[in-house]
DNA sequence: TTCTTTTTTGTAATCGATTACACGCTTGGC
DNA sequence: GCCAAGCGTGTAATCGATTACAAAAAAGAA
């Protein structure tokens, strides 16, 4: 079922089916009929390999991702392949598994396969791999990393601003003594996240103890075991930010497990606002991160790098909104500690 | 960057290149290492588009899912996905949104795209889209639909006996009046487990009113809408079985915003078992169905169709595991509703 | 009608790989 | 020394599309 057999049933050589087919305007509207009537009758459809063989374009994207399974990606995932369903183009996932050697062999796969450009969503990547796709000429969009380049994006998050709003917040409402939960710190992302909390206290001169910011691993289990840690501590803090939502949601149970309330003795704010985090007890404050603009944004930056004129790499901005639920409230005037 | 370059460095043929990079074994050792060295300087990776164009294989599966967003999926599809690099096989997921109008169109992009089969794991197909696949001779794998055919094979959960150990497990709780949410009847999924239980419920020959069997629609709002609807019986059941976990953690809040809780007044069990389900309050008991064996299995399918001497389709079976944790307890002797 | 111009269609090269077939060089048997 | 067999390598066809160029057909001008 290919173009010559098209062409054979419509007595007309596959340069013309390949007109039609194409809309080069160049053929006699009775003569595109006939194609397009043997393209009907055998249910013809174009062999995306063989064109890409000739133009050059595989019409492909990567997309490298963390994990699936992380409930932050599968919003951008699916954001991402909207978007580039909608232009024509697929998409092949790839998840690295928090593992740099699984990124090398995402990386090899997308060059094997031709991508036209790729969308890197995590931050496992070494200079020896960037070199590879550079090499290659490759489109890139990064997530929080590195700098923009010809053919390189890059989407900042804000995180100063965000976390900076929810700190502004949790000190309006009368908290002193404010603790972080972060990610793995083996995580760029994380770091960064910590590292701007760290900045934004410090800018405002609140006494920021060291014992008070402590490591989770950005899942359910470490928040609780990282909240667990510093409820232990003699005077714990009376509200909490963390590093993302199951951090957070990992911390409530703690908190609740102890029999403390929240947010009555302690305030608790999270960071993405996973669709979960309306549903929690109580349902949680937190620090929006769009997923769905991440993905459509990483997504037009590599369409607008390959086929647009501009051939410059772009820097995106993403931006964060504090979403107020019921996690939050104002610090008691005397603590329930000793 | 192609074979011809290669070929040109070590000052051999294509020909020769090709067959030291497909381990062919009729190349001279000797030439063999110039070919390799070649490969090095040049950072040579064959163009899988041409071969695919060639072998008539794209070495690509198709992963047709309702939703990636739906936390039921993603470690379905990195199953898949693993299993699948692991046999240098590349995948496309696409996402039909529950809409048989975009079903459509994943399955002209497949076909355009020439994947050498397709799982599909959602239910939203309709005899015409089945007939296109089946006219071009793509393996498929069905997720509890259609017969075992030649090229379609069939992946069947035992609903039945999952959801029944549940029901018995409630019933030898001493339960009489147990409620069942099941997904959105317009899901065959929803449709197959509400029936399993009402066919095991008849079985056991419990009274069954049919206002106890209500409609959600396999999220959290959802099971929450329902659950409350349920409450608002004049005698509410004192447990409940839902079509999928997120319908449970809704009915675990609607319990629990009424004053009452799980399980002393009421028990709840679960279906899927997602990862959250072990961190709810209380932890759900659930019936697990797991995700993991779904994707690796339905990968085998189409792996043993398309490369496996034997070409027929296989029926598969897959079977669930009765979770129990803390979200079912026995029976009140006197139920505290009027 | 006849010739020119323009539009429509066809022929064949091309993309980057694989592979059937042919050729050349060793090697060994006689 | 000659020929057959066998191994290693090269030449060229092929996969299914696109497209430069050539050719044919239609339209317009005279």
């Amino acid at each position: 079922m290919n173009i010559k057999e098209v062409a054979n049933r419509a007595r007309l050589s596959t340069a013309t089916v390949s007109r039609t087919i194409n809309q080069s305007g160049l053929v006699r509207p009775r003569t595109a009929e006939k194609v397009r009537r043997a393209i009907q009758e055998l249910g013809y459809y174009p062999n995306t390999q063989a064109r890409a063989l000739v133009s050059g374009r595989s019409q492909m994207f990567g997309l490298i991702i963390s994990d699936i399974v992380n409930p932050f990606f599968p919003e951008l995932v699916k954001s991402f392949e909207f978007a580039a369903i909608h232009r024509g183009y697929e998409v092949i996932v790839a998840n690295t598994d928090y593992n740099s050697e699984r990124m090398g062999g995402c990386v090899r796969r997308m060059i094997e396969r031709k991508v036209d450009g790729v969308a890197i969503m995590t931050s496992e990547i070494d200079s020896h791999l960037l070199s590879e796709l550079a090499h290659r000429r490759l489109p890139i969009v990064f997530l929080d990393v590195g700098k923009v380049k010809p053919l390189i994006s890059n989407i900042r998050v804000d995180y100063s601003k965000g976390i900076g709003e929810a700190v502004q917040h949790i000190v309006s409402l009368g908290h002193k003594r404010i603790g972080f939960i972060s990610g793995p710190l083996t995580l760029k992302s994380a770091r960064t996240r910590r590292s701007a909390f760290l900045k934004c206290i410090s800018a405002r001169g609140i006494g920021q103890r060291r014992q008070s910011v402590v490591e989770g691993n950005h899942k359910i289990d470490g928040g609780e075991l990282a909240m667990t840690q510093l409820l232990s501590l003699r005077e714990p803090p009376t509200a909490v930010l963390t590093s993302n939502d199951l951090t957070a949601i990992g911390a409530l149970r703690a908190i609740t497990r102890t029999g403390l309330r929240v947010p009555e003795d302690i305030s608790v704010v999270g960071f993405d606002d996973i669709e979960l985090s309306r549903f929690t007890q109580p349902p949680l404050t937190t620090i929006r991160l769009s997923r769905d603009e991440l993905g459509r944004k990483a997504f037009d930056a590599l369409y607008e790098t390959v086929e647009g004129q501009a051939r410059a790499g772009h820097e995106i901005k993403v931006g964060t909104v504090l979403v107020l639920r019921e996690s939050t409230a104002p610090a008691k005037s005397k603590p329930r500690f000793r």
